[in-house]
DNA sequence: AATTATATTAAAAATTTATTTAACACAATT
DNA sequence: AATTGTGTTAAATAAATTTTTAATATAATT
């Protein structure tokens, strides 16, 4: 009886230790990466189970938990008559896979285009300018190509982060094709 | 006519901050993205003029040329008649994108895949053993259906990466789009 | 309103990761 | 074959990040 238990747990920490490993690649805290792929076979937890069950300080538990909310991999909830939060894993992987590239690449499209922007400008102004020698505005030139060139990119990356978020690309690649 | 330099400088280096503060996102080094931000504005580079340009150490520009050949960022070229190992950045985002995520996303599949599988195979032993209590039995049933269902999820990024390979995503998304 | 339980913030300690210096290996040129 | 130039590995240092301990704030119960 205490056997099966046993092979339960280790059978669990198997896959708990493969999905903490993944997530330490996604740039996630140890300690953030084993609190999801405990709570991933639970139902909801409270900071002390965590503690408890991670044996790791209460303030370990509180950052990190703030940090995948942040991420949306785990949802506070309302527990009637507990005075303790609970917190529930995300166990959809669509959902968390969704939420985190999205935000991460909506996020680089954002940024390096404002910069591109700013930088295009300046290269204007320099080809513009009687002062430029022609070394100088050939390759201001040349720099203001590739940067228009890879424009195209963070438009299509913007373009895969909506087509995620609106369920689209579910269409062109199904979530579970039948064969 | 040195005013026009400082600015194209200028504009550059605000580029080569962004690229490098969302590739330290990716979960390389600091050197690492400076350097191949660095790299993104030059047709090619030395591991003596990167050491020159970005003011660090040799050993520094080496490991960091290393890994950025490894997410395929960087080229070794053939340089008739230096000794010294000249290196390119690849500069088509689009396929240092699908180069690191395909790598990435391929390795998460297979891993995790790995895991459940035999994680899956404990759970039915479990379910068979005549000494599992109902309770223990139920729990690893339950268990055994949630591991089920992540594989969809694993099965779509492996298609994902297919699809990113072969090409095909560009015929649903296109990367640059007629409007 | 006071007390207690819980969570969070701040500072310190510990750990990990990145970088450098120094030593070594390799290859090419003389 | 010896020397010189170049790149890599190993050990040590430095820097950054993660985690903890201690202090504080917040909220709920009596």
């Amino acid at each position: 009886m205490s056997e099966s238990i046993e092979r339960l747990e280790e059978a669990k920490d198997k896959v708990i230790g493969t999905i903490a490993e993944t997530m330490d690649l996604y740039g996630v805290t140890p300690a953030a990466a084993n609190l999801y792929a405990t709570m991933y076979f639970k139902d909801q937890m409270t900071l002390d189970e965590m503690r408890t069950e991670l044996g790791m300080s209460k303030p370990s538990m509180s950052t990190s938990v703030r940090r995948l909310q942040e991420i949306k991999m785990v949802k506070k909830t309302f527990t009637r008559g507990s005075r303790k939060h609970t917190y529930v894993a995300e166990k959809n992987f669509f959902r968390s896979f969704m939420a985190f590239y999205c935000q991460m690449w909506e996020r680089e499209a954002k940024m390096n285009m404002e910069a591109i922007e700013e930088a295009q400008e300046e290269f204007i102004e320099v080809i513009k300018d009687s002062s430029s020698t022609p070394e100088i505005v050939a390759e201001a030139k040349s720099y203001y190509d590739q940067l228009e060139e890879s424009k195209t990119y963070y438009r299509w990356l913007e373009n895969l982060v909506e087509s995620i978020r609106s369920g689209q690309i579910f269409e062109f690649l199904p979530k579970d094709p039948q064969d």
